[in-house]
DNA sequence: AAGATAGACAACCGCCTGTGT
DNA sequence: AACACAGGCGGTTGTCTATCT
């Protein structure tokens, strides 16, 4: 991409910042191809427009994560994988770009610490996945609906997540989403305990 | 105090997709 | 339908800082 040699690489320095920020202010988003030579500024265009989302845009919430961003994240990543954009829409102020470097970073330390794969979230173990945690009798624990192994601390991981009990309804068109916790036995109409007051709503539909 | 190592995050790279011609 | 281009995305790397030995 930047193969220019004219062009600068590494890190922005606040001349380059204030050019850009001026220039998106003064014109708006787009055409980052051209940007660079109409903002005087020695980048490629795709550096400029990272450099914009993801730094410099007024909207963004810098700053440590909270409780519930964390769980929104490893609920969105259980139901759409690494799909940081998607993720990041649902975070007002959060760039997919810092999601996953907090995800990277973070979230899969915090999970394989507590015993959970952070690819497909399910306990790690070295008896098979099915057996050891999806068909887990439900007695072992009977104040939650997950079966031990998927717990921490004695909470279960998703009701450390829910607080108070949110319901997402997952709905499709010719082939309907489902996510592992379905497996679970949670519910028959493929709903999920996500975290309150954020609209996780997801559909997809066939082409008219 | 100095070097080694690990953690955090900004930035880059290459590929994919959507759109216009 | 085929092509070119711009924008977007996810994976990876580079660099700075903090902590450890």
């Amino acid at each position: 991409m930047c193969d220019d040699e004219h062009t600068n690489k590494g890190a922005w320095t606040k001349e380059e910042d204030d050019r850009l920020i001026s220039y998106v202010k003064q014109h708006g988003e787009g055409c980052w191809r051209s940007l660079p030579k109409s903002a005087g500024l020695l980048r490629c265009g795709k550096s400029c427009r990272l450099r914009w989302i993801n730094y410099l845009r007024p909207d963004l919430k810098r700053g440590n994560f909270t409780r519930e961003e964390d769980d929104v994240i490893i609920n969105l990543h259980t139901l759409l994988g690494n799909k940081w954009s998607l993720i990041a829409a649902r975070l007002p102020g959060r760039t997919d770009n810092e999601i996953k470097n907090y995800w990277n970073t973070h979230i899969k330390r915090k999970l394989i610490g507590r015993g959970i794969d952070p690819q497909n979230h399910k306990p790690v173990t070295t008896k098979p996945p099915a057996a050891a945690a999806i068909n887990a009798p439900r007695e072992e624990n009977p104040k939650t609906s997950f079966p031990a192994s998927m717990q921490n601390d004695g909470v279960p991981m998703m009701a450390a997540m829910v607080g108070g009990a949110f319901r997402v309804v997952i709905t499709g068109g010719a082939e309907e989403l489902s996510s592992s916790s379905s497996s679970s036995g949670l519910s028959e109409e493929k709903e999920l305990l996500l975290v309150p007051q954020i609209n996780l709503e997801l559909s997809i539909s066939p082409p008219v």
